[in-house]
DNA sequence: TATATTTACGCAATCGTTCCCGATAACGTT
DNA sequence: AACGTTATCGGGAACGATTGCGTAAATATA
């Protein structure tokens, strides 16, 4: 079994007490330098490490934040997490990551044992299911620090940080037409998320700036984000049966295009030009080319890091 | 501020102490069907949850196990984690996941981390420059359940979780050879790790088997596991290099795997038939096709997760 | 009725740490 | 010499929860 060392071990060891030991460790001014080095010596012959456990109940505070996404295995989370993670433990917070596989239950109930957790605040990006945010709502009435990244809630009132969703749909759909497409597609979301709806905006300024028409049979939200496979391929058999077919999809995920090519795949349907939003490596060996809308993850992780860390570190 | 409700409101509330208040929460034989009643509609009424860090303090165990992995960015362990997770939720365990980027220091660093924060066991695929375990060892032999999986450490004497990777090598060059190739290269981690060992005797066993020679200028190791992308691009400069160029070259991993296309594609090398171990489920959509060996990524998180938690049940 | 047994609850210790207070020296001041 | 300051340290409560032990009342037994 576990017997770690402990502030009152030392205590024991060298005759003191242990708020001696504890000021010693702390660096307080009132110790002595002598009684001072000879705690300081002894917890590092014995590599005395402070519980955090025993901390956590007493500072009511953990240093660590939680960071709720949809699923790791997704190119621009697993960057964010990595620019969360460079920020949080330079500052010597530690992130707990957790996953909400796109389902709103699972969100509700990681975000309430991260709270309960003692996380000193919470980075997350919704669940495509999510409408309503009321179990964010009430931790962030009780102070809990939040900052939204990525898919944000507008109702809440704290920081949110967001790649130009809209400048990037725009910018893609528009590669599409100068690249010779006529009936662009979007393939998409569940329609009540942020990304998705400014990404919309974004597709439509384009056709309307390059006088095309703006079809909605042409626009196929996936509620599940590309969850669920059969989600995209009626989709795409949908658009695929249109009396006008499109020449081109303009796709708003980093899953939905993996999931669109594979559909494209394997019911063997050629001659589509493909533009989306992606962060994958692999999807950018493509060939014939999926143009991919980049966004920074690693830095959008970083900022809305320093974002809440700033949220945190006020509150102390 | 935070000010969850405890039980010692529940007790002032209802004019009782606090030890009958947690008989009655924690369903003790010990307490009238009265009071337990009471008790258990005002605690429900307030809404009342335990404090999970109290618990932990004096239980010392957190109902949580840590997961240690390169890097979450890999589908291979993506897939691992959702195996673990899909265990660990289901028995009550929270899950802890932390990235070592394949950097030993951060490994041992976050391996002490997660002890020090009572988890409750560890499931660790090594990163791909650890060669000394002594940080495993110390908290293996203090007691802390440990379950490998993925890339193992022998000397340590617990459960090891792992696919076929003699076989799953063999399968792949085989492939390659019975597909015509006739000097076919293998671009693999670095050669202390488990996996890298075991898909090198698969490898070479396969050329035994059809009658090809084993060339070691065909055999390329890349230690740090695919993060540097400059040590690829040279393994397959240098492979390109030689007076018989391969034909094919058989990956021994996921981010090799695309780092390798990414190479190839860069240099414009054609005419090189890949197989390689990948999980991903874009790199399958390529074309010409790379032939995966793919792992059952999440069975494999779920058995190792099993058989960690039996550990910890044991335990208590 | 007196004794034995059960039931139901409170007290206090415990987990590891911090920190407010009070105590005790040594030292300086008059 | 008597008192005030200061420096240094120990005692003990607190954080939230569980649990062994003691004890009172209620019930059962003789």
């Amino acid at each position: 079994m576990f017997e770690p060392v402990t502030i009152k071990d030392i205590a024991i060891a060298l005759g003191l007490s242990t708020s001696t030991v504890s000021r010693a460790l702390r660096d307080t001014h009132e110790i002595s330098a002598a009684t001072k080095k000879l705690v300081l010596d002894y917890a590092k012959e014995i590599n005395y490490q402070p519980n955090p456990i025993a901390l956590s109940l007493k500072e009511r505070r953990s240093k660590s934040i939680g960071v709720v996404v949809s699923e790791v295995a997704n190119s621009y989370f697993s960057q964010a997490i990595n620019g969360i993670e460079s920020i949080a433990y330079n500052q010597g917070y530690h992130v707990i990551i957790s996953q909400t596989h796109e389902s709103y239950e699972r969100e509700v109930i990681n975000v309430n044992h991260l709270a309960s957790r003692s996380v000193d605040g919470l980075l997350i990006s919704v669940s495509s299911l999510t409408e309503d945010i009321s179990h964010l709502k009430n931790l962030h009435d009780k102070g809990l620090p939040i900052v939204f990244f990525d898919r944000i809630a507008e109702e809440i009132n704290t920081h949110k940080v967001t790649s130009n969703n809209e400048n990037g749909a725009f910018d893609a759909t528009q590669h599409l037409i100068k690249s010779g497409s006529k009936r662009i597609a979007h393939l998409t979301s569940s329609s009540h998320l942020s990304i998705t709806k400014e990404r919309l905006i974004g597709y439509k300024n384009a056709l309307n700036a390059n006088g095309l028409l703006i079809d909605d049979s042409y626009i196929k939200y996936c509620s599940h984000g590309g969850m669920i496979y059969e989600e995209i391929e009626n989709a795409i058999k949908e658009l695929m049966a249109l009396p006008e077919k499109p020449d081109a999809i303009f796709v708003g995920g980093d899953r939905l295009c993996t999931g669109c090519l594979t559909v494209l795949k394997k019911l063997k349907i050629n001659g589509i030009s493909l533009a989306g939003f992606s962060n994958s490596d692999a999807l950018d060996l493509f060939n014939p080319s999926l143009t991919s809308v980049r966004q920074p993850a690693f830095e959008i992780g970083q900022l809305a890091t320093e974002k809440l860390l700033q949220l945190i570190e006020a509150k102390y």
